[in-house]
DNA sequence: GTGAAAGCGCTAACAC
DNA sequence: GTGTTAGCGCTTTCAC
């Protein structure tokens, strides 16, 4: 590989008029002709790790997710990816597993590298962002909250389960279960507070907590609960799940018992975008994750250019697509 | 940030010897607790872009993708990260969208990087690895070869093909129709030969091209061509999917046209995950992407450690999944 | 076993 | 506008 000063001996300049070339800074228009000729001949390819270490900041984002086999995730690294990479960062992701100490390697990582932000969907409430604070680095949290105050950007979480719900009530239901994820994930709890809302203001009478089940956000997490829903004295009439994969994992159990929707009415918080039901049976409530990390990625480009604001949070509303079968649309 | 010499000077040692400590290099044992005590308090982390610029490696590796919203490459993406985790190395997910500037741009980043090695599906047999194997990099190619002679691992993607074709025919189809991606890439052109060799074997007065379909490997390609087949003087009366996408693609708009499997018969290569049929309903010819991804990173962590034998390439067997209620299982 | 010192490739004062 | 030079934090000879 090729330095600076390889390119600066063949082009008859000094090695700080290359680096003002490929820097952008004022340089006379013919020793810039020179030094592109000579970085050309010579496969010339700055050195990004001598450069992070001069400046102490790379051009890498890190975004620590949860997990990266669930489509929500992928398409939100999509989002942040196609901001970052207009913006001459590369994007590094990173997956926890929902592993507190993954979790901690990653965000130990981005500081180690000098990476210039990270966005961060936590793993828990318990995660550690005081070194990455001190050392200066940008931090935004996408759905779900960090405990710290910096920018964020989340879902309308109560709204969309009790959208979900509604759309269940209007459709005729009378005894609506709700399948949400782990009580400590906020997502998961406050789109179960959202089913709890409309059930109280509708069936008054009815117990929630027999109906509501707390699992993993993972497709076996809603067989395995749906299962169980399915063999109470009095079984639902009606799902709403707590995001797509919960969404995916009742269907599955479902269809295996000839419940096949609309039979029974599901309603998921979170889009299907690999689901081979026909898309009238089910009422999706869409969450724009590629658009929550889009937002995120602008604002964590924002700070890395030096905003110093106060901290931001943006809530992103979801939208309802009902499932025609039961509407009469 | 702490610095290997303010540790130095809070234990009483050189800097010399602070990295000795942190490189398991010998040093006495009460140095070593010395070292150790003080950087605990200074809160010490390595600095990383100092220790690559210094050894001319970093503890990254490069993992270039087509398409991070498939789940076939989010399972490959698992695999190689754990293996890679446990090695002490970090991977970096690289989403080329199956565009050549886009993964040319990941590539030399690679380079600039220095990062320790790249495990790559190629966006397209042009892709250029000359650079990259010049600076002594090794890479590994999955899913799809590169013309380079390295090591790779890919999928028996023509007796995939076949696999899920003699299904359909002992299941007492005639009329089996090909969905696949891409005919540059080889994984569609393969299983679709699969496919090929199994009918022009059972149907020899079938005119293949008729039913033979090239598409993108996405969701929108699959239910387009599915669109396109529906229409035909005589269409099909089963389905060979070419991936997991493409089967969706085609699922999808044969329900919308009440066309549920089995009514007509559907063979997929590849799995799919977050599907909400009837586990019975279509058959699956399972592709091992997890498998693939631990392969390929062992391979290259060997590359690294300076293996030096000649390139292999493993080719990883598929395993058939049948719809049950097709052949009477 | 341990320390001194050079240098990885780049950028940013600072001089001119 | 351009060159000289110091130094980012680490590893690694080379002495001792």
């Amino acid at each position: 590989m090729a330095t600076i000063y390889e390119v600066a001996r063949l082009a008859g300049v000094s090695p700080a008029t290359v680096s003002r070339v490929f820097n952008g800074v004022g340089v006379s228009e013919e020793k810039t002709q020179a030094v592109r000729e000579a970085a050309r001949q010579l496969k010339f390819t700055p050195n990004r790790t001598a450069r992070t270490l001069r400046k102490q900041e790379s051009e890498v984002i890190a975004l620590v997710i949860p997990d990266i086999e669930n489509p929500y995730f992928t398409e939100l690294a999509r989002g942040v990816e196609d901001v970052a990479q207009k913006a001459g960062y590369s994007v590094v992701l990173c997956n926890t597993d929902s592993q507190i100490e993954k979790e901690a390697t990653y965000l130990q990582i981005a500081i180690s590298e000098h990476m210039a932000g990270v966005i961060l969907a936590a793993a828990s409430d318990h995660t550690n962002l005081d070194e990455l604070l001190a050392a200066g680095r940008p931090v935004v949290a996408v759905d779900r909250g960090t405990g710290y105050d910096i920018d964020g950007v989340v879902m309308a979480n109560r709204p969309a389960g009790q959208a979900a719900t509604e759309n269940l009530v209007q459709a005729g239901y009378r005894r609506i279960a709700c399948i949400t994820g782990p009580q400590e994930i906020e997502t998961a709890y406050e789109r179960a507070q959202g089913w709890r809302a409309v059930i109280a203001r509708n069936f008054p009478d009815a117990d929630p907590d027999e109906l509501l089940r707390y699992s993993s956000f993972r497709v076996d997490g809603g067989r395995e609960v749906m299962e169980e829903l399915l063999t109470l004295p009095e079984p639902p009439d009606a799902i709403v799940a707590g995001n797509n994969l919960l969404g995916v994992g009742a269907i599955q159990v479902l269809t295996e018992h000839g419940l096949t929707p609309p039979k029974i009415g599901v309603a998921v918080v979170g889009s299907l975008p690999f689901t081979t039901l026909s898309p009238t049976a089910v009422t999706v409530v869409r969450l724009p994750a590629r658009h929550m990390g889009v937002t995120a990625a602008r604002m964590l480009l924002e700070r890395i250019a030096g905003d110093d604001q106060p901290a931001r949070t943006v809530v992103l509303r979801n939208e309802v697509q009902p499932a025609r079968a039961l509407n009469g649309a």
